[in-house]
DNA sequence: AATGAATGAGGGTTCATTCAT
DNA sequence: CATGAATGAACCCTCATTCAT
């Protein structure tokens, strides 16, 4: 108690190892869900896997579903920190090279978190229609952004008339496909060229025929 | 199978009994497993809804995971009937008219099928990851198969070069997602306008930017 | 079906068959919580004792805490019909016969259910706070009895003046006190005795009867 | 016990606080334990209200059990001290009086330690059927005293003849009955009422008086 | 002396499945 | 064929207790 830092070391220390615990717990469950879904995985296995008691767990979750939506809102934040708006002011990048980027940080990030992947790309392994509706929400906000952005890209004449709100999911859709065809295989893919094919291929759908490279 | 010997009409009749219970069942299931998913489904929850008792189930399906196979099963026969292959030869279609009647065959399926749209369309209503890789091998058939068509296309010029093996999944994840989309509402959305936005956004995509209409 | 009278003897017995097991458990339960206490008792142990499965159990129980609600409910039905209200029109039994033909029933009621009366006597053996104000509440209402019966005394001019309010749950706790010590002993004790020896105490305390009527 | 050796006042003072402590969890402890019965309690709350840490509990107490018989034994050395054995030496107090003291002395005490009195008077706040016998066997005591000063009134002439052995639990029964009552409200009764009745009607029960001393 | 993270035995409950009627 | 009472393995979760710091 004498001359008390800003932060007390060993409170530090404590803090730090609580939340790596919260981790470990996280890594061990995630790997769990995506394995056996949310209703198979048994927080027996969980706590095996992460070398842990039982009533350790309950410590830091409340219960099962805690877990769960703590991994859900974990990856929500990891996404959306990765898709950033896309810009049309004169001077910004081309739009679909900013689209490119966005899938690539994207992909990046799934690549990176195989276990989280399969929950996010699968919702069919989430315990209940209220979180599977969750994680559809957070896919409509993305649809959202990307309906945005046609919208725009339609106004200045970048993109051909379309039906915004059929074509914005049709585009997610087409990423999520083939992201979830590519995270089966356990090889890290050439990620230049998926991503390459993807706008081409999102592009062309979308873009005014006259206007060509 | 006609004329098999001569069939009971009292056997005959029970072996129609015999299916419709049948029937009866797996309309009950399709409808409780897409309400609640397959971990929350409850067998009690289906007799009640086929208003049989509970030894009655086990007389028609051997589990409840059986009855879901079957509707799987059925389900994926209702669909490949409904998707043919598309042909080049002189004198067919146009690839991309065919293409669309594919489409909206399929669509029309699934709306008049709700519940089992559902099933279909989430692969997160799912009793494992098992029984979601049947389903997701049903996708790879079609996938599959739009490949070839599209392989073909690229041979006869009508297609630009791309990588198939992505563009194949691209392509049917945006029908996947958009008709997941509209089956989500209630209201029985101007299936021409779907069909016709979704083919004009993959046509695109996929076609030799030199030729257009 | 042909034939069918009035109850149909097959139903008829399975619902005999089905109280039958409803007895069988409470009489298990009553044994349990009487002998460890509701919070002790364990589920494993009634079940044991019934001869019946764990899941059979919930069949006729939503819970452990529904049980011990029935138990309570019937034993509460059983007591009430024991006491009579006091007459006191001309031509009836004087009151003190009759307050003591209450009593003996009771007595008589506690003595051929035993384990019961451990959970009557000992509102300490009960689930919860909840619970045991259900079973003080019966006392309250015998109490009220009692206290009109004083008053009615009073006015009268059989009883002296006193405050019923204190008197009649003195007169209760009296008798809860003396039940509960002779149930200690596995020995039936002479019932008449008791009955006299209480309404003795009752009637006229403990002082020399040296006034006497 | 005086001239103990020379007491470190260091040591006086650590062992003055570690008395504290014990004072400090034992009065949490009969809070938690008087409003949630003791297996309702748990040692969360019980530290919550003391302010303490979990191993700290442990170190003035081996266990849950520990704790609530330490109450229980202070309530009885409580209550014993205010119970005087009924003297008829000539030259003493009428024993009437005597025993009115002792009432008043019990129920001053019970008064000024509400929580503590929920756990003496509901022997269904108790943690098993041993803890019950505990107490029950404190209450044994006092009804044996009880028993020994009747039998003494008989043979002095001043109690009629009477079964002590069901007299003395039903004065019993009847005082705890009337105090649990009584402390359900939270306002503090006219003792000398209370005790005025009590004794009434112990000793003349709930007759008339016309035949009076 | 004090702390609080960690433990794990044990609790109540659910539900797919069986089988005697 | 049909029934529904019976089964029991397996689940999630609680909480008194321990012990390294």
């Amino acid at each position: 108690m004498p001359g008390e830092r800003r932060t007390d070391p060993q409170e530090e220390r404590a803090a730090k190892r609580r939340g790596d615990r919260r981790d470990q717990i996280i890594a061990a469950a995630t790997e769990v869900f995506a394995e056996f879904g949310y209703h198979l995985a048994s927080i027996s296995e969980i706590i095996r896997r992460a070398g842990i008691a039982r009533g350790t767990f309950y410590l830091y979750f409340d219960s099962k579903h805690a877990v769960f939506d703590s991994i859900l809102s974990g990856a929500m934040v990891g996404l959306a920190s990765r898709i950033r708006v896309i810009e049309t002011a004169s001077g910004s990048e081309p739009p679909h090279q900013q689209a490119e980027q966005n899938i690539r940080r994207v992909l990046q990030y799934l690549y990176e978190n195989r276990p989280l992947s399969q929950l996010l790309l699968n919702p069919g392994l989430t315990p209940d229609t209220e979180s599977a509706q969750h994680l559809q929400a957070f896919y409509d906000r993305v649809a959202e952004m990307i309906r945005a952005s046609l919208d725009h890209g339609i106004n200045i004449g970048l993109v051909r008339a379309c039906d915004t709100e059929l074509v914005a999911p049709a585009l997610l859709g087409a990423i999520r496909s083939v992201t979830r065809q590519l995270l089966k295989d356990d090889a890290t893919p050439d990620l230049d060229r998926v991503v390459g094919e993807l706008v081409a291929f999102g592009w062309r759908g979308v873009m005014v025929p006259e206007v060509w490279d």
